[in-house]
RNA sequence: GCCCCUGUAGCUCAACGGAUAGAGCAGACCCGUCCUAAGGGUAAGAUGGAGGUUCAAUUCCCUCCAGGGGCACCA
């Protein structure tokens, strides 16, 4: 890669280590920039030294332009046109595969996505962790990872006690998932006034915990009613993860992890009768409760036997938790427990992304136990029915088969891209327009654009698309060229910081130039059309590949 | 009270300790015999307050203010 050749030859010339390489924003400074020189005491001499070795290096010389001092003391590297054209070749030669690499080869990283509770309708809190989930899946599938997505299905655990109490007292004539939020939001409702109904759940998650028949009976509808209708919400968003195993497969594991005595040694009497591991050792003042005074699990137990299992199966290298802000406590418990007791291998990476939250309009957490929610699938339906308006006016679709099929995936592809263009750790505030938007920095607005460049090489059907060196390209097309070379490093530094949302910076303003260069210059019929057609193909596959990790489609014509 | 996260333009969001803080939406103006106007262009508009570290701070540290989340028997 060109980004390690500059590296590596700055560390020659400097004898530093480390060097840091960046890309500048503005392109007036090059297309890396280095500050190495700006560590020491003259940053001006430093830099000239520093450049005078560059110059020298012939395995720079096949690359790089030229090189210059800057403002205080930065290094600006400016590259060849033959390597910014050479990229244009790779991208033909690669295709679909333009961006991938082989880096993360014999690593393993589990994701644990989506992950939605069952019993609930699918909220709006859920998109995140799904969505992200799969973004995260997808990148890290592109550097090489051997990568295991995992659905960690909310299916156990005192919520199911709570919803087993209603049931067996109100009787309800039918169990829908409707019925099931309602009798959820009811029981939190009456224990209010009733505090001993929570007394009451837990008794009865005591008894799914034991095996009553009657009980798991009741729980097993509940859990076969919730997946069909979750199977309705992934098929929407065209998610599918590799398993989904649940809370609940982790009984066995958890049974024998109560029994272990190298875990119970770490175990203590806490303040109302539960079982549970000091952590104050990792700076957490709260101890996990491994176990509840009544000797039924936790949440924590079961991450832990969760982690112990998935060690057991896959030996991981790292494992992404893509669960929101608020969990936040209990990952750091998890993680500290988990390093406590041994789970694992003290190298493996444990990662909890801790995306923020949906807010409702007025600010505040949307609560299942208020019944305070918005339904995905209202979300997806209202999208796709924007999508469907515009596709109807543009007129580019030929049948109705094909606007079916813009409807979705426009639709689909304007909330997935509004919910990743995000940086994952701030909270988003709900709104119904902004959710649906169809123009500007959006993902229509990338799959618009793919589907224009798309357009014109189908216009010029026949003629041939060059890869080579033009005598004098123009800063647009530079521009663009400076862009596209940059794909591959911006899928690592996505995957390296779990952030999607760099991505979708980058797809943006990479579509902002090429629409840009469309306004100003024509493409067919111009004086270099055949390298303006090759451009035009590379930005449409860089927008199609990384659409693609983001989970969206790109429709050939809209 | 303690612990996490967040305060950037009217609104919603970006920015790897770097160079002139980027966008979108809303509002103003312009571009339609021209390859898709789901587009392009012009102008206007911002780092919560006070300290500190650094050649350089939206970014790191301290403190204050504001918002969100969490703090043992929900997950």
């Amino acid at each position: 890669m060109i980004r390690e050749k500059i590296t590596d030859a700055i560390k020659r010339a400097s004898g530093l280590e480390k060097v840091n390489l960046e890309c500048p924003e503005n392109e007036a400074f090059g297309d890396y920039s280095s500050n190495v020189a700006l560590q020491g005491k003259n940053p001006k001499k430093d830099a000239e030294r520093i450049i005078e070795k560059l110059k020298k290096d012939g395995k720079l010389s096949g690359i790089i332009e030229r090189v210059e001092i800057a403002g205080s003391g930065f290094i600006n590297f400016w590259l060849k046109k033959d390597v910014l054209i050479d990229g244009l070749k790779q991208i033909d030669m690669a295709k679909s595969d333009f961006g991938k690499s082989d880096e993360g080869k014999g690593k393993t990283v589990i994701i644990d996505y989506s992950s939605p509770n069952i019993a609930k309708p699918f909220g709006i809190g859920h998109l995140r962790s799904t969505i992200i989930g799969q973004a995260l899946y997808n990148l890290y599938k592109s550097l090489g990872y051997e990568v295991v997505g995992d659905n960690h299905l909310g299916d156990w655990g005192t919520q199911f006690g709570k919803l087993i109490c209603m049931i067996e007292t109100e009787k309800p004539e039918e169990l829908s998932i409707e019925n099931l939020e309602k009798l959820y939001v009811e029981f939190h409702k009456k224990a209010e006034d009733n505090p001993e109904l929570e007394e009451k759940a837990r008794e009865c998650f005591k008894k799914l915990e034991a095996g009553d028949p009657e009980t798991k009976a009741i729980w097993q509808k509940c859990v076969d009613i919730s997946l069909k209708e979750f199977a309705k919400v992934y098929d929407l968003l065209g998610v599918k993860t590799d398993f989904a195993f649940g809370e609940s497969y982790y009984e066995s594991e958890m049974r024998s992890m109560v029994g272990d005595s190298g875990i119970r040694r770490h175990l203590i009497t806490g303040e109302e009768g539960a079982m549970v591991i000091d952590l104050s050792q990792y700076g957490i003042k709260t101890p996990l409760m491994f176990l509840k005074k009544d000797g039924a699990t936790t949440y924590a137990t079961r991450d832990l036997a969760t982690i112990k299992f998935r060690t057991r199966k896959w030996d991981p290298d790292i494992i992404i938790y893509e669960v929101g802000v608020e969990q936040n406590l209990h990952f750091r418990q998890v993680f500290a427990a988990a390093r406590l007791l041994k789970l694992v291998k003290p190298e493996v990476l444990l990662v909890h992304t801790a995306h923020g939250l949906y807010l409702a309009p007025e600010g505040q957490k949307f609560s299942t136990r208020k019944g305070n929610t918005v339904k995905l699938e209202d979300v997806l339906n209202e999208a796709e029915a924007r999508a469907e308006k515009l596709a109807l006016k543009s007129g580019e679709a030929k049948n109705k088969d094909e606007i079916d099929k813009l409807r979705k995936s426009v639709g689909i592809g304007a909330v997935k891209y509004f919910d990743l263009m995000h940086a994952t750790g701030s909270n988003v505030v709900f709104d119904w327009d902004k959710m649906m938007n169809l123009e500007g920095n959006s993902g229509p607005y990338l799959q618009y654009t793919a589907a224009r460049a798309n357009s014109v090489i189908a216009k010029a059907k026949g003629k041939d698309q060059k890869f080579e060196a033009i005598n004098n390209p123009n800063e647009e097309e530079l521009s663009i060229l400076r862009s596209l070379i940059k794909f591959p490093e911006i899928i690592k530094d996505s995957a390296d910081r779990y952030a999607p949302n760099l991505l979708c910076n980058y797809l943006y303003s990479l579509a902002q130039k090429f629409n840009g260069f469309y306004g100003k210059h024509k493409i067919i019929d111009s004086e270099n059309e055949e390298f303006r057609l090759a451009l035009a193909f590379g930005v449409m596959q860089v927008l199609k590949n990384g659409l693609k990790i983001l989970g969206i489609e790109t429709p050939e014509r809209m």
